[in-house]
RNA sequence: GGCGCCAUCGUCUAGCGGUUAGGACGCCGGCCUCUCAAGCCGGUAACACGGGUUCGAUUCCCGUUGGCGCUACCA
């Protein structure tokens, strides 16, 4: 066990959606890949947006994904709370320390005062407006006159001078000049910490080695890294990845109406093809392999080498993963990633019995790599209707509707009813030398059955086909679809 | 406005001074074939622009343009 300690810290204001989704994968990827930690802690300090829904969707979708988190809700660990609006005592003590020590101090300015000193600058200048600094260096007795008056007051950490670098782990050496930074609220008026503050007091109290989080973040570093220091410690290794876009080129995000997890998995995406496709965005593999599990990328994972650019998500790339991973599933496990959509279209009930979950399999197993999604067994419900089939008019008019089909139909009928079994096989052999006595080719046949019997143009192989839906229910589809050429 | 990050086919990327600029998705053909997929074969398509540095720049440096982010008593 490395002592790598990598968090992810989402905020329970909307579903868990790709951008986070993704941060928390190289997060946990760090931390698998090195034998380290995942830590999962929920910045549920915005009482207005934070709610228990999402919460829980977050972490429902983060272990659908197989993203678990060695530390945080549910699983605990040595340095919870892992709910930051848990954690309400212990940033306390670390705030008024720094106001001890000089690195804070207490600004009594009101925000109606602010805003009148900065908007009576020109417009320009009002737009690169910091905070004067007017209480930054109040005497005593000013600032027990004000305390007398019972003005309230908010903390502001004291930026110092210089300049504030690091080595950004995806970024490389990065360097701010302190100057452009206020002096921040670290502490409201009623005495929470705020964001920067509270970050660097968690990322401290849980030994977070490893900060990896969105580029968004990169200009609240330097003054993390400030932070860190006035309070006496060495800040952690940062990494800041490169942003995702959504198609329109804007940054995916809740508020622009990304995709959550949950909603991909009701499109019938796979965990396995999610977290696949994501990985892939801003980083390759060496062997250019793009079927990659999670173990297979914890093998070969590393920060250093994403790259910088935002990339841009592309659902055809999904897809396609997706329908990889569909085919490089067995058979058993198919049908079983499968059997909740089709209970809840009503085409399977209940629990299978053995006869029918043989039977089963052997339809997954004959519709074969004709999936893309989960959801697209539905493309196949005529297999597991007990009655007749809709027909697709385009299929009727294209091939039933044709001269001569339904002289062949018919025939076929007769050739079904009369096969000696139902094998494919057999099936085969019998609509074939039907077909040659006929004189026309074998699709010529096929084409009119397999619309007979599917409702449509296309199916798996029909011989196959025939035999696992079995003479009774072949029968009476051929009937209908001669009753509907007559 | 200030500060920061980024810039190779439509998209994801490989490249790390000398390559016919490679791969993947998509798209378009073909093969296979009872249809549809899958598979296989082939095609389409890129170094944003301008200066340097160098014998030589996609690659290094600077600038321009463009995109994005941050600039809250929100996280």
């Amino acid at each position: 066990m490395s002592d790598v300690r990598v968090r992810l810290a989402p905020s329970p204001t909307g579903y868990l959606h790709l951008g986070v989704t993704r941060t928390a994968l190289y997060n946990w990827l760090t931390a698998r890949s090195g034998g380290g930690s995942f830590i999962l802690r929920i910045e549920d300090t915005d009482r207005e947006r934070s709610t228990d829904e999402f919460l829980e969707a977050i972490i429902t979708d983060l272990r659908w994904l197989g993203l678990d988190w060695d530390e945080g809700p549910e699983v605990e660990g040595p340095h919870g709370p892992y709910l930051q609006s848990q954690r309400g005592g212990t940033y306390a003590p670390f705030v008024e320390r720094l106001v001890q020590e000089g690195a804070a101090y207490r600004c009594y300015c009101t925000p109606e005062e602010l805003e009148e000193r900065r908007s009576a600058r020109s417009a320009d200048e009002a737009e690169a407006w910091k905070y004067d600094r007017k209480c930054a260096s109040l005497s005593r007795d000013e600032r027990e006159a004000l305390e007398r008056a019972g003005r309230p007051h908010v903390i502001r950490f004291r930026v110092p001078g210089g300049k504030t670098s690091f080595v950004d782990a995806i970024q490389g050496p990065v360097e701010f000049e302190n100057d452009q930074f206020d002096d921040l609220v670290i502490a409201r008026r009623d005495g929470t910490p705020t964001y920067n503050m509270a970050v660097v007091i968690d990322d401290m109290e849980m030994r977070v080695t490893h900060v990896i989080r969105g580029s968004d973040h990169l200009t609240n570093t330097p003054r993390q890294i400030m932070m860190w220091r006035a309070l006496g410690h060495e800040p952690p290794v940062f990494a800041h990845m490169p942003l995702l876009f959504g198609q329109d080129g804007k940054v995916l995000s809740k508020r622009r109406g990304a995709v959550s997890i949950g909603e991909y998995r009701r499109m019938g995406y796979l965990p396995e093809a999610i977290v696949n496709y994501i990985a892939l965005l801003g980083w390759a593999s060496e062997s250019g392999e793009e079927i990659l599990s999670l173990e297979q990328l914890a093998d070969e994972f590393e920060l250093s080498k994403l790259s910088r650019k935002p990339s841009t998500f592309d659902p055809d790339k999904l897809v396609w993963i997706n329908a990889q991973w569909m085919k490089r599933l067995s058979v058993p496990e198919r049908t079983e990633r499968l059997l909740p959509v089709l209970r809840d279209e009503g085409l399977v009930a209940g629990e299978l019995t053995s006869e029918e979950r043989e039977w089963l399999e052997r339809v997954v197993d004959l519709i074969d790599d004709r999936l893309k999604t989960v959801r697209d067994v539905l493309d196949f419900d005529w297999f597991f209707l007990a009655s007749g089939v809709t027909y697709d008019s385009m299929a009727v008019s294209k091939v039933l509707d044709k001269p001569g089909a339904g002289e062949i139909l018919a025939g076929l009928r007769k050739v079904l009813s009369d096969a000696p079994d139902f094998t494919t096989d057999a099936l085969e052999t019998a609509i074939r030398s039907y077909a040659e006595e006929k004189g026309v080719s074998a699709g010529k046949a096929i084409q009119p059955l397999r619309v007979a019997v599917t409702g449509k143009t296309a199916s798996p192989g029909m011989f196959e086909t025939l035999s696992l839906l079995g003479r009774h229910r072949v029968l009476a589809r051929v009937d209908a679809a001669l009753e509907l050429s007559s």
